[in-house]
DNA sequence: GCGCCAAACCGAAGGATCTTCGGGTTCTCT
DNA sequence: AGAGAACCCGAAGATCCTTCGGTTTGGCGC
């Protein structure tokens, strides 16, 4: 289903995504017409979503990394898509995944500082079915990646 | 410091990192070897930090994520650096964030199955310092995006 | 062994794209 | 007004993409 090839692609797709086809067909070992038939096999088939600029959130005034997770009332079964629908609609929310265990999702936001993040916890609080939150500011990032193992 | 120009081409790469410049050109209204100019410049200037092809987790066999609570032992200052580098090791960890509140670290994974899942938390006990872990799995994906707000 | 087929590969070539360069425009400050 | 900086444009050679026909490779049945 996925051949070595493909794989040694994907591999350095993910750390360079703008590289052009002939630098990839050269380190992986094959022409550049093969090279490009095999991706774009992998971009019909599904395997590349699609490319990303990687930007740095420090230069563009985004230092401040936080969690929250967020706890609602069981009231009634539509907040669990009111809650998402909100989410959406706040640009600051980066990642928002529902979790099984002791709450009910889990928030990844970029802010400018403290006081914007006070503001935002007052808009969290309005937000559909919210009962309680808890923040977790990132003292340090030891590993932030997108790749996937291959 | 950063015009609105460059915010426009930034927003365009956040989406589409591997569209061309003609193309990037066009939609900033503006000529294709001034957009590169400006480009280069954000590049040079750490602004775009890279560029990642975003993959599929589910056709690569990782269709599991699930979050980590990680409490260490506060025995010796050595600890928090010695649990980093044994998890710069492990590729199955998406992310780790050291985190100031009720734990120490945060990981982010991605896993074929709960069989997997089974070993590696046996692997997760036994890393330096590791005295308490609470995993969260994640249920839905409400937002995952790599996409910062300008 | 032998012929057949499918899959993968290669190299060439036309078309599209990148990237540099010289020059023009606008704006500000003196 | 004049100088200078910042920005922009269009042209042109170099590079790259993408398609195409032909070749090799590796099964598979006879």
């Amino acid at each position: 289903m996925l051949s070595e090839s493909d794989k040694k692609i994907l591999r350095i797709l993910q750390q360079e995504g703008r590289i052009t086809n002939h630098e990839l067909a050269a380190r992986c070992g094959m022409s550049p017409s093969a090279c490009l038939e095999r991706l774009r096999r992998l971009r019909e088939r599904g395997y590349i979503l699609g490319y990303a600029a990687l930007l740095n959130p420090e230069k563009l005034g985004q230092p401040l990394l936080i969690f929250i997770e967020v706890t609602l009332d069981r009231t009634t079964g539509d907040v669990f898509r009111e809650f998402a629908e909100a989410v959406r609609g706040r640009p600051e929310i980066v990642e928002c995944h529902m979790v099984a265990g002791g709450f009910d999702y889990l928030l990844k936001l970029r802010m400018p500082d403290m006081t914007s993040y006070r503001t935002f916890l007052t808009h969290l609080a309005e937000m559909p079915g919210v009962r309680e939150t808890r923040s977790y500011p990132v003292i340090e990032e030891v590993k932030s990646g997108v790749a996937l193992p291959l």
